[in-house]
DNA sequence: ATTCTTTATCGTAATATTGCAATATAGAAA
DNA sequence: TTTCTATATTGCAATATTACGATAAAGAAT
């Protein structure tokens, strides 16, 4: 038989999804800017530019991606300039790896 | 002052680490290829190819950089081919997104 | 030895990402 | 208004990624 039942045309949706949120972390800037978030008190983020070794426009690019793919939410609005994470964001991902984790205690190890 | 002495010159090692790390798994086929090695019981996944969307070449390529990235491991010795998850990154992953969820909820929710 | 099966690599084309300089935008301050 | 400050966007150039067909490699089966 040449017929390939099993093989789709696409990914799933939630595999799209979940690619798209984990690719967004994939570089060492925009990890770097989630940890900046995570670590000042307030959300007046401005200097962010200071602390990365990149230029302003290079870190305008990555904040942009990091809030298409809903890892950090905020605006501009006059003088209330606000970048947060999207603990929402965050906790799916945390929520992806400890059910990854969880199915991994489960399952045979006797191999590898 | 023009003096910028919080200015890095490049990401700290952890950033670059981490960063490779989640990258591997920004890619729909990478996904698609843990979940299917989460959802069989025998570690023997010649058949990957047969439930993914891409030509042989393409997963193997992904194969590689999965197990670059040490998200999976496993050899091909003879007739016994086995690929697995890693679970030590996999819980290095979880425990990196468990933290920063962590310290988020500790955190100020007063703006964004 | 030859063939079969499975996986990896090579070559190449198409596309995406990254970075910065230059410029635009917009509200704040003067 | 003009100027200042902060962020975003545009326009490239350099690099990286992705995909697939063709081919190679290597052990298994005959």
């Amino acid at each position: 038989m040449e017929t390939e039942l099993t093989k789709p045309k696409d990914f799933t949706d939630s595999q799209h999804e979940i690619a798209h949120t984990i690719k967004a972390l994939g570089h060492p800037a925009r990890v770097a800017i989630i940890e900046y978030l995570l670590s000042v008190d307030t959300c007046i983020c401005g200097d962010i530019v200071d602390v990365l070794p990149l230029a302003q426009p290079t870190v305008s690019r990555h904040l942009k991606e990091l809030k298409n793919a809903k890892l950090i939410k905020g605006t501009i609005e006059g003088n209330t300039i606000c970048y947060c994470i999207d603990e929402n964001t965050i906790e799916e991902l945390q929520k992806y790896f400890t059910n990854i984790s969880a199915k991994l205690t489960l399952k045979n190890k006797n191999c590898c």
